[in-house]
DNA sequence: GTTAATCGTAAACGGTGTAAACTCTCGTCG
DNA sequence: CGACGAGAGTTTACACCGTTTACGATTAAC
């Protein structure tokens, strides 16, 4: 949990602080009911008129980008969370426990997940300039893999087969990814992340735009069959029995 | 292309359809420029007053729901020109030739993407009752498989090996798929066309809303992974060589 | 030629994002 | 302590949005 009372801080400082925290909870909370969020409606549920949340946010678009922002930041702890909750030994489990809550946050948060998600991407590189380098998503996804390739050790494309302008987004990432402790023959561990993010998003995204059966989508029959589909490239071929039983599991729990 | 003068409509009747014409066409205007679809505006641009759209749609929603039909109807028909640029008997490189030029479509257009895709998916499922049935490019896209696998012969999944849930979509499915003409023991081929789907999508996506290294998204390389990982589902191991070089061809060209 | 449906208008209501000017409340400094 | 100035909030106003209502004009039909 970040700063509790950070001291160094004024109290106008921290009163503007917790007023960002207030704008975030307001916006999550009418984020829940409706899928429109409207600056004039959260200034209303802080007990404000709209003009005043100018002094906060510049404009609509950058408290869509802070609440995204924030939202992504709190979603991404509950993922790390189901992580957690495995052995720290089983980097497997540890990664489709993850990817799984991933899905059924999604699922049961539509309107969050939207905000996070149909937003040009731009994604608050501005307004709260702290913690920015931290959280997102992304980032635990790549550590998760990570992980696994440290415990499995599956192959992983040299960075030379790739194409060229492949090899330059994977040594200078413009895209979430810690990649710096990584060495440049090992790069292509990149490229296996973006293809599983792709393959992950790409169904989540589907499902919960309800671009599917709606009864597939409650299975989440396809949500597991992209996910095996997957698991041979990095060498979760065999544990995939396992990896699916523990799914289902997590599949069968309430999504929120 | 639908309907030249229909002369069993009355005067007044075709003078409706060409105002239902306009309605669309103003809107697409508006999306190449700006991503937000207004009644007002497209009121403004076809000479009109707003409420006057009233007497064509019942409301806001239903004007997006017309637009994203008509948009995805028109699209359909451009990615199956692009089929059909290719010989009848190379159904494979049919197929890739209509992924593509949907994917360079979607990338060209992108507010038009969204529009369709961002949609709760009911899709006008009313107020123009004609050629509903039709259309859509899902249904191409099950064309374009079938004639695959009619041509190639790949396996498919046994329909009692598929979970029962799916096995019920696929025997009668909610989705647009053109599915009568395939006998009960086929029918584990729509699985097949499902998971495709949900590849191109999934990718397209994220490539069109941005969540993707731009130097990526410009090189297409991602879109061709995805491609390369999925054609030996249906057969298409050995060809890949020569349908990728078919699709870098189209990526050349300009979007759109 | 009358009638009635159709298509359009203007006016109005409540909602939105945003700009400007103003007020009040503080923390700071002389 | 008292003045000052920055900050946070207000009110007012504007332009735009979807939508409803009441009212004309056109036009097809009997």
């Amino acid at each position: 949990m970040p700063h509790l009372v950070d001291p160094t801080l004024t109290r106008r400082e921290r009163q503007r602080e917790s007023t960002y925290v207030d704008i975030v909870a307001a916006s999550r909370e009418l984020l829940a009911e409706s899928p429109e969020l409207s600056l004039r409606a959260v200034a209303a549920k802080m007990g404000m008129t709209a003009p005043a949340l100018y002094r906060y946010v510049a404009n609509y678009q950058e408290l869509v980008d802070l609440v995204a922002f924030e939202i992504d930041k709190a979603a991404t702890l509950t993922f790390a969370e189901a992580a957690d909750a495995l052995d720290p030994d089983d980097a497997p489990g540890r990664l489709v426990a993850a990817t799984t809550e991933f899905r059924q946050w999604a699922l049961g948060n539509p309107h969050e997940f939207a905000i996070v998600f149909a937003n040009p991407v731009a994604e608050a590189a501005c307004v709260r300039r702290d913690l920015l380098t931290l959280a997102s998503s992304g980032l635990l996804m790549t550590d998760l893999i990570h992980d696994v390739w440290r415990q499995r050790g599956f192959a992983i494309p040299a960075i030379d087969d790739l194409p060229d302008v492949v090899r330059a987004s994977l040594e200078d990432p413009l895209i979430p990814a810690k990649v710096e402790d990584l060495a440049r023959e090992d790069r292509g561990l990149v490229w296996v992340y973006m293809q599983g993010w792709t393959q992950l998003y790409g169904v989540v995204v589907l499902e919960v735009m309800g671009h599917m059966d709606p009864r597939v989508i409650e299975s989440g029959e396809m949500f597991i069959d992209v996910i095996r589909r997957f698991a041979p490239t990095i060498g979760l071929a065999e544990e995939m029995p396992r990896l699916e039983t523990l799914i289902r599991e997590r599949l069968g729990r309430a999504p929120g």
